[in-house]
DNA sequence: CGCCCCCCCG
DNA sequence: TTCACACCATCCG
DNA sequence: GATGGTGTGTCTCGGGGGGGCGAC
């Protein structure tokens, strides 16, 4: 909670990542070594104002209001600007402009309008050459480089949603990442993949851009199918962004452009997704082939689910038949009462009155229990699974080996789990408070989880940590009934009139019935309909 | 003038 | 940096 | 019931300032 010493206390904090990213040679291109060389050389306030700026969201910033005390701006400016990297006179599209300057600049400029939006329809219009004008004339600067930082926080982190505010946040104590022993690992394997990776991010940058437009991206379609496959890091980014392109193509019918696109992506839904663009281009035949496939080799239940709703309809399309197959009906309980706001408060409030105590949790009771319960496992400090010093969780964990890398203390745990009646749970709720972990929700008390433990049964939180381990977490019911006096419990999902149970919440339902765990569906019926 | 939203700061 | 969920529209048997 | 599209809350904290905007 010390408060940080120096005023440059955010450069301080980038140089130890630069020094951590020294320490990983082989990681960077040559190039960024060169740049991080040329930075370490410039003056504390060129270093210290280009830091200050990529924290900062936008691209453009009047340096008349930079308020930045500890740095020389006009100095700092100079430098930067002599190094191109910020410039200050950037065309400013009819966009960054209108966001950069002031209503009374806007008036001045262009007329006076009633409100500052009402300047937008003008604008729009506009040649970018009016503005470009305008920032010559006045003081925007614009951060040109900003790509070369990016390049080093995704080195560092391994993600783009991390930044540099983690270091001065996890400092004052705001956040408090779990204390693991780091080694000399990074988020990538070479520097093949991570530059793999970076093309990738900037592709799915790009992506975001064209995708609203209607027309075919086939350049960028092309280079986002020739990124290298290697490595389960870059083969997730991949497969999102080719699944992402296919959905985009299939909404337009270009359904062989879309298939082809599945054909390479290893995304959850890409075999769903092929046998549906079979089946609106005309294959039929193909996309019954290819379900039957899937229904035997299916990797999740929802994939199992979708093919088997897809099979009698594509077997009728083909004159054969499809034996009808009952499905799985989850317990039900009709509740007619006045619905004014959430469903879910109003349905716990109405069952509470049998003496039940509600908790409206959906995923994160269990999730936070099973990250409690399986800290050590999920924090084994595995070789390649930590290496920055703010990560909630091990960086395979979305890997397809990450269970398997650790099997030995997985059975541990679930011995354990046999036993210890939740002690282990408890010890880390105390013991590790307020850290920054996956799954973990601080917000429920002791007594929530001390509550839980002493209805839920051990085989019930077994099985469903299992079925959490092998990666399904959405669909969770919403509510969570504690009868203390009985030691037991039920699962609620809550259901408003027009709604209707979902694909992962009716295989969540199946489940717990296959391990006697009480649930069923609490349907809230408008109070007229009861006459 | 008060309110609200967005963004920044540490 | 999405993602999980609710809600709504459409088509069908 | 199947399918798919859209909207919504949340984006690790809490405090504060700038600026837009409508009410008075
Ligand atoms: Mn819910
Ligand atoms: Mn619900």
């Amino acid at each position: 909670m010390l408060p940080t010493p120096s005023p440059f206390y955010y450069l301080a904090h980038f140089h130890q990542a630069l020094d951590w990213l020294s320490l990983r040679e082989g990681l960077l291109a040559p190039e960024d070594a060169l740049w991080i060389a040329r930075f370490r050389r410039q003056p504390q306030d060129a270093q210290a104002l280009l830091i200050r700026l990529t924290m900062r969201s936008p691209a453009h910033f009047r340096i008349s209001r930079l308020d930045y005390p500890e740095i020389d701006i006009s100095l700092a400016v100079n430098t930067l600007t002599d190094l191109g990297w910020i410039a200050q006179d950037h065309l400013l599209t009819p966009s960054e402009a209108f966001h950069l300057l002031r209503k009374a600049e806007l008036d001045a400029l262009h007329g006076a309008q009633p409100t500052k939006q009402a300047h937008w329809s003008v604008m729009a219009g506009r040649s970018d050459q009016t503005f470009h004008q305008w920032a010559r004339q006045h003081d925007c600067l614009t951060l040109t480089i900003r790509d070369q930082l990016d390049r080093l926080r995704l080195a560092f982190f391994g993600n783009l949603h991390q930044g540099w505010e983690s270091f001065v946040l996890e400092e004052l104590g705001i956040t408090r990442f779990p204390k693991i022993e780091m080694d000399m690992s990074c988020g990538f394997e070479d520097q093949q993949e991570f530059e793999s990776c970076w093309q990738a991010h900037q592709l799915f940058e790009q992506w975001e851009v064209v995708k609203s437009r209607r027309k075919v991206p086939r350049t960028l379609i092309a280079q986002a199918i020739a990124l290298p496959n290697q490595g389960p890091t870059l083969r997730r980014l991949r497969s999102k962004l080719l699944a992402s392109m296919a959905r985009h193509a299939e909404r337009q019918a270009h359904y062989s452009l879309a298939l082809s696109l599945l054909n390479e992506s290893s995304y959850e839904a890409a075999r769903l997704r092929s046998i549906r663009c079979l089946e609106k281009g005309g294959q039929t035949e193909q996309a019954w082939r290819l379900a039957l496939q899937t229904r035997c080799f299916y990797q999740a239940d929802s994939e199992r689910d979708s093919v088997f709703r897809m099979l009698p309809r594509l077997s009728k399309a083909l004159g054969k038949t499809w034996p009808r197959i009952s499905r799985h009906q989850p317990n039900g309980v009709e509740v007619f009462t006045e619905l004014n706001g959430r469903p879910e408060p109003t349905a716990a409030q109405w069952l509470d009155r049998d003496g039940g105590i509600s908790l409206f949790s959906e995923n994160r009771l269990f999730t936070t229990l099973f990250t409690l319960h399986f800290w050590d496992v999920i924090y084994a400090p595995i070789p390649g699974a930590f290496f920055h010093p703010f990560q909630a969780a091990p960086a395979d964990f979305q890997h397809p080996d990450f269970v398997s890398r650790r099997s030995e203390l997985w059975s541990q745990g679930f011995e354990q789990l046999k036993t210890d009646a939740g002690r282990q749970i408890l010890w880390n709720y105390h013991r590790q408070f307020g850290t920054t972990a996956w799954g973990v929700d601080w917000r429920l008390s002791a007594e929530h989880i001390e509550l839980a433990l002493h209805c839920i049964s051990a085989d019930h939180l077994s099985a469903i940590f299992q079925r959490i381990l092998m990666g399904h977490r959405k669909g969770m019911p919403d509510l969570i009934r504690f009868f203390p006096a009985q030691k037991s419990y039920e699962l609620v999902e809550v259901k408003g009139p027009g709604d209707a149970l979902q694909p992962h919440q009716r295989q969540w339902m199946r489940y717990f019935d296959q391990y006697g765990i009480p649930n069923r569906v609490c349907w809230i019926r408008d109070l007229a309909d009861a006459v």
